[in-house]
DNA sequence: TATTGTTATACTCTATAACTATA
DNA sequence: TATAGTTATAGAGTATAACAATA
C-alpha cells in the first residue's frame, strides 16, 4: 500500500537500462582468487561486488550443505539439527537438555521441540534424574541407537558429497581451519 | 500438551546410569588431520562427536560471521542481506527485482520488503522500466550511493575481525575454496 | 499463456519472557 | 533466590500460492 506512491512521478524517459558498467572499488578485493570471478562478460550480473565477502560466500555455502544433507537423509526424515542432538546423546548419555543446548548453540526452549518430536519417533527417551528431579537425563532408545547408525552412514556420504563439491583437500582444510567452531 | 504423555508412567525410580553432570569438554580428540569422514562411522568420540561434519563447522562459523557483522554494522542499521542488495545494485544499476533475487538466491516475494524498507530510508529507488512495465529497474539514490561506501568500509573492517578470528591466511584459504559459491 | 511485482499464508529458526517444580 | 524444563509470543528467513498488470 505504501509502496505505490514511490514509483509514482518519476517513470519518464531515459533510464531504461544504464550501462551495466561496475565502478572498480578502492582498497583490498585480491585474496588471491586469480579465476573464476570476472563474469562481468557472461551473461550474468557483476557479482564481483561480494567477492571478497567471506559472510556471503559462507552462507551460500552453508546454504548448499544443508540442502545435501537434508536431500541426503531425506529417506530417514532427518534434518541437520536433530541428527546433531541424537549424535550428542548417542556419545554422551545422560546428559541434561540444558548440557545439549549449550554445546549445540540452540535455545532450551528449541531443545524441547526437538525433542518431542525425538521421544515421538521413539529415537530419544527422556529420563528424570534421581539425583536433580528438576532435570531430565537423556539417552537413545535402543531404536534410537540402530537408527543414528544408519543416519551416520547417511551423512558421510552427504560428506562424499561435500568433498566432490569441493574437493578432497578443501574439505579436510576446511575442516582444520573452522576446527574451533565445532 | 502431548509432551507429558512421554514422561508420565516412566518417571519413576530406575534411573539407570543417570549422572545428569555436565562433562567438561575434553581436549580435541583426534580430529586434526587425516581422513575426517571416517570419525562419523566411530562411536565413542565423546563430546567431539560432530568433529568431521563439515556442515555442522560451516553452520557454527556463519553464526559467529553474521553475528560480527551486525554487530560491526550495528551504527548503520544494515543487515548482511541488506548489505548484498545495496552492493549488487551498486554494481549494477538499473537491475529487475527478479535479476536481483535470482542471483542472491532470495526469494521475489522476500526481495518486496527488503526494498520497501532500504526505499523508505531512501537508499535505493524502484523506477518503472520503459521498455518491460511490469519491472522495476533499481537504482542507489545519491545518499544511497554515499551510505554504502561506509557501509564498505564497516564491512572491511568485519572482515579484518574474521581475519583475527581464524588467521589472515586461512581466511583467504576460506575464500578461494569457496569462491565457487560467490 | 508466461512473467514481474505484489500480497498472503505457513513453517522453521531465533530470541525472550514467564510459568512450574524443584533446588 | 536460582535453575531445568516448559509454554507462549514475536521476529526474521524460507517456501509456496495466488492475483493484477503487462508481455
Amino acid at each position: 500500500m505504501a509502496r505505490n506512491s514511490q514509483a509514482g512521478g518519476t517513470a519518464r524517459s531515459r533510464i531504461a537500462r544504464s550501462r551495466a558498467g561496475t565502478r572498480p572499488r578502492p582498497g583490498r578485493t585480491r585474496s588471491g582468487n586469480g579465476s573464476a570471478h570476472n563474469d562481468l562478460l557472461n551473461d550474468e550480473i557483476g557479482l564481483d561486488a561480494l567477492a571478497g565477502h567471506a559472510g556471503y560466500a559462507v552462507r551460500r555455502f552453508q546454504i548448499w550443505i544443508f540442502q545435501d544433507f537434508i536431500r541426503t537423509l531425506a529417506a530417514v526424515d532427518i534434518r541437520p539439527t536433530q541428527y546433531s542432538v541424537m549424535t550428542v546423546i548417542g556419545a554422551n548419555p545422560g546428559l541434561s537438555q540444558m548440557a545439549v543446548a549449550k554445546r549445540l548453540g540452540i535455545e532450551r526452549a528449541r531443545l524441547v521441540h526437538l525433542l518431542d518430536s525425538l521421544e515421538h519417533r521413539d529415537l530419544v527417551s527422556r529420563i528424570k534424574s534421581a539425583t536433580d528431579r528438576r532435570s531430565h537425563a537423556l539417552h537413545l532408545t535402543a531404536q534410537g541407537r540402530t537408527a543414528l547408525a544408519q543416519f551416520k552412514r547417511l551423512a558421510a556420504e552427504h560428506e562424499r558429497h561435500v568433498a566432490e563439491k569441493i574437493g578432497k583437500e578443501n574439505r579436510e582444510r576446511l575442516l582444520q581451519i573452522l576446527s574451533a567452531f565445532t
